[in-house]
DNA sequence: ATAAAGTTTGACTTATTTTGACCTTTGAAG
DNA sequence: CTTCAAAGGTCAAAATAAGTCAAACTTTAT
């Protein structure tokens, strides 16, 4: 313990506001920490994953800034389990469909969202070399739930 | 937002009148916001961009004026296009977001659905070899639409 | 002791915005 | 007509900022 990463873990995490987003300048944190820019990737990389519930996004040029946001995850355990664990690395269309059942059943998804994503994630949409389609299905699928995991929280 | 084409950005967006038509003048904007008049141009250049809706038109010499107007439009016709036209065989991430702000502002998106939409086309979410992302964005994304026309009409 | 895993560093790349020098169009005055 | 000032247009260089990737280093497990 007690490495750059792990500090700058802890700042970041400090620094979320109370909607859970915090926007970062990378070459400033890396001035202020005496490190270079690069590491400042390496902190999102390893520990603000999407498996551990963080969303990233970011932007170059003039004004530009890393943002993380914290989704929500005590509220809702159903979409939570899948993200965390259901899914996994890889998902048929088959499995997909299903979650998307029951997701609909469940009201988190209205019947037009379920079909936007179903399209979404069909093997026609998916036009592939055949291995990597279900890699990239659960990925998708991942990244959808969790923006609308952040959605439910605001 | 700590640039000054995202200021300028709203600016206009909040100077467009009920008929969806503004026109600024661009020595005055310039000398308004305190930056050179190019800076002007860029603007609309990179933000309202037809993809978004938007047409420019502007006129040099005395009494000269740049207009921008938000084009009305016929949904099914304007997917359409998408499908068969302008998405074409690759798609940007950014690319698609604007075309997505014009799928929301139109009313042809919810906000929740068009965020699906876009947490599903993310460079994120197409975690793939990088010349495959474009490719693969435009396909999902015509074939969402495909479906979003083909709900329509039931 | 050593192999695997995790961290740090830096050279190089890409994206976006800002600035300025130079160009073109338009309308009004002579 | 010709001239000229008032607008706006273009384009490329500079500035700003983040991303990638692999090599070197450190820590942790076996």
């Amino acid at each position: 313990m007690a490495n750059i990463s792990d500090i700058i873990e802890q700042f970041i995490l400090k620094s979320l506001g109370d909607d859970g987003v915090v926007e970062i300048s990378r070459n400033d944190l890396a001035s202020f920490f005496s490190c270079v820019p690069s590491q400042i990737n390496y902190v999102p990389e390893t520990r603000f994953t999407m498996d551990r519930g963080f969303i990233k996004e970011s932007r170059r040029g003039g004004g530009g800034y890393i943002r993380i946001s914290k989704v929500p995850i005590n509220e809702d355990t159903y979409v939570n389990s899948l993200i965390m664990e259901s899914i996994g690395d890889e998902l048929t269309e088959k499995r997909a469909n299903q979650i998307l059942d029951k997701l609909e059943d469940e009201q988190i998804l209205s019947k037009r969202e379920r079909l936007i994503v179903s399209a979404g994630l069909s093997d026609v949409a998916l036009q592939m070399p055949f291995s990597f389609k279900d890699k990239l299905r659960a990925n998708i699928f991942k990244n959808i739930l969790m923006y609308i995991l952040r959605e439910k929280g605001e």
